[in-house]
DNA sequence: CAACGAATTGACGTTTACGTAAACTGCCGT
DNA sequence: ACGGCAGTTTACGTAAACGTCAATTCGTTG
């Protein structure tokens, strides 16, 4: 560990602290094909390309979609030039996942909404019910 | 159903297909707790109120929701008064929603901008690749 | 060298969110 | 009276996404 590697690499166990995940879960992304980490002797070891990758894995999930759909995902992140009609099959799948996120952006949007409405009528009823013993100022 | 009754009324059916789930959806949120019904008989019967709720409980799903997490927000909607403990704690839930909401759409911010810059890269490469043959003006 | 911590594979278990099939009831048009 | 829906309950099935052992293998540290 003293030497100066210019390339950085982890461990399973570094990443999953650094992650919030457990080892079996990026174990079991591998087993799904969205990671497939080099090995030293049997050891996983992840450069910075499957680092970032499992981020955007992680980002996936935030935002509720299955593995299925991270895949996909994942797979235009490293989509290659390729033909003519790959990139314009490119194009719609990440018109469909602009459209998708859009719903999710409005919807997003009404909750907030919502909770605005919800937390002003929360404070109202407090200030309308024991001015006196009110906390803060 | 000639006679002119204000509240409208919706059979289980007609509810599925207007949200485009099926029936077995909507009995299982029932068994859940997030709705509940009244009876014709045996039949249930929902009201504007219960369309709301489930219009909530979709929504929450787009979001990637899960149950307990819906249900929690949909008792934020009909929390009553009550107390200034209560207010507080429903304040509090409140803030934490809004934080998973806005984490959800930085996500969804940061997502699109990478399906912007991948489109990009797509349409330079088609523009690139054979000028005569492009498609479109 | 022995023991310990970190990693590995394999296998079975678990929870969530419904799907699906079976068997029954009530009403409706012919 | 009868078939055909729409609805009901009960119950078992299932796919996804890990959790949880158990048994084993390293590397290293006392």
């Amino acid at each position: 560990m003293a030497d100066g590697d210019g390339v950085q690499e982890f461990s399973i166990g570094v990443l999953a602290r650094e992650f919030g995940v457990t080892t079996r879960t990026i174990r079991y992304y591998e087993d799904e094909g969205l990671l497939s980490p080099a090995r030293r002797g049997q050891k996983r070891v992840y450069g910075p390309r499957e680092r970032v990758r499992l981020r955007l894995i992680l980002r996936g999930k935030r935002l509720g979609f299955s593995i299925a759909e991270i895949r996909e995902i994942l797979d235009m992140y490293e989509s290659e030039p390729g033909e003519a009609g790959q990139l314009r099959h490119l194009i719609g799948k990440i018109a469909e996942r602009r459209a998708a996120l859009e719903r999710q952006r409005a919807d997003i949007d009404q909750t907030m909404a919502d909770m605005a409405e919800i937390e002003a009528r929360c404070e109202r009823a407090l200030a309308a019910m024991a001015p006196a013993k009110r906390r803060a100022s």
